[in-house]
DNA sequence: TCTGGGGTCCTAGGACCC
DNA sequence: TCTGGGGTCCTAGGACCC
């Protein structure tokens, strides 16, 4: 979907269409709001912006304070999730009567198997069309398109053209379409393994394509033949129905960074809480249990306790968590200050009631 | 300018077992 | 005195994605 949370709420709030706007963070609590700056004061980062805020030089992961100062005027909104899912799962309904099978990667985006329902690249065209018809009536959202001979492919292509793009890149075409691009339009290539191959001189996908694999490997290990094949238009990988959650957390960025241990366990207490509540609504025992710790400075620390067998228990979930936790304020008041807490669990097993055992895959 | 939250996958080292 | 090989499980950190 293009700009799709920003794009939901100009839908909602027609006033917003042609400004503006910002969504991210979210709604302040009345402690927050009674500080002296009422809104801005809360740390968060741009999830989504309108193509008008992108003009100013907004994008995602920007920090909010700075997007304020590049376009005070802009709307700001909080992120609004139960409506996004809700729209979500509306356009997800309207993808599989189109598919073979649909593989949904995230609140805005699927893959989608269309073997069957495509007859050669002319009719794809069509197809896709008919596709973002059909979202634009039903829901009044544009979205891009890519279409090609495997999945890797339909990314890069779906990015290619945008916003409202539509592009096919036909088998045939697959590796001149791809030889020009950057290398970091591969999923996958962030910007340390795009540093690391600008060093090698690879810039271009093309590049990738005709190096030696063996010296790939000895880089980047079994990723390097991953990339090799991908930048020569190889990718065997199946459009996957079926997903599996292997963790489940919740993680909290404080208001003030602190190292006040009471502090510290209310807010892992809290975190505890709501993991509990999720894995239950989900069915879910767990056998390891982390606590995630990232400094004023930015530094991650995570320290983990896998139990002997599984557990549903609220207070063994809070106990272990807040043991982990000592590690990090032992009182001694020599640490950093801490900005984040994060609890999650994971070695997830469902209970099976029939069998009264715990089931895992 | 001052940096969110929820995930997955990979690697490397160590403990432990046969 | 110097010392196997293979396997699994666990932990911590890091890259990456949206």
């Amino acid at each position: 979907m293009d700009s799709f949370f920003s794009a939901v709420e100009v839908r909602e709030n027609p006033e917003l269409k042609g400004l503006p706007v910002i969504v991210g963070g979210r709604i302040g609590t009345e402690e927050e709001k009674t500080a002296e700056e009422p809104e801005r004061k809360i740390r968060g980062v741009v999830s989504t912006c309108s193509y008008e805020a992108r003009e100013y030089g907004i994008h995602s992961a920007m920090p909010l304070s700075r997007a304020y100062k590049l376009c005070p005027n802009a709307k700001f909104l909080p992120v609004n999730m139960p409506l996004y899912k809700r729209v979500s799962s509306e356009i997800m309904a309207i993808l599989r009567k189109y598919a073979d099978k649909i593989e949904q990667v995230s609140i805005d985006e699927a893959f989608l198997d269309a073997s069957t329902k495509v007859h050669g690249w002319t009719d794809a065209r069509e197809y896709a069309l008919r596709i973002k018809r059909e979202i634009l009536e039903k829901e009044g959202l544009t979205c891009s398109i890519g279409i090609a001979p495997n999945k890797t492919i339909a990314k890069i292509a779906s990015d290619f053209v945008k916003p409202d793009g539509l592009t096919v890149v036909e088998e045939e075409r697959a590796r001149d379409f791809l030889a020009p691009l950057p290398v970091k339009k591969i999923p996958g290539v962030g910007p340390k393994t795009n540093e690391v191959l600008k060093k090698m001189g690879i810039e271009r996908i093309g590049q990738l394509a005709s190096y030696d694999v063996q010296k790939l490997v000895a880089k980047f290990g079994k990723y390097g033949t991953r990339l090799h094949l991908i930048a020569n238009g190889i990718d065997e990988s199946e459009v996957e129905e079926e997903w599996e959650r292997k963790s489940l957390s919740r993680e909290r960025t404080l208001a003030v960074d602190t190292k006040d241990a009471s502090v510290l366990n209310n807010c892992v207490d809290e975190l505890a809480e709501e993991v509990y509540n999720a894995i239950k609504k989900e069915g879910f025992v767990f056998k390891t249990v982390a606590l995630k710790v990232k400094f004023e400075d930015f530094t991650v620390h995570t320290r983990a306790k896998t139990l002997k067998s599984f557990h549903s228990d609220l207070n063994i979930l809070k106990r272990i968590a807040k043991e982990l936790m000592t590690e990090f304020c032992d009182g001694t008041g020599k640490e950093k200050k801490i900005r984040l807490v994060g609890v999650r669990v994971s070695s997830l097993g469902v209970v099976d009631e029939k069998q009264r055992r715990v089931v895992t895959s």
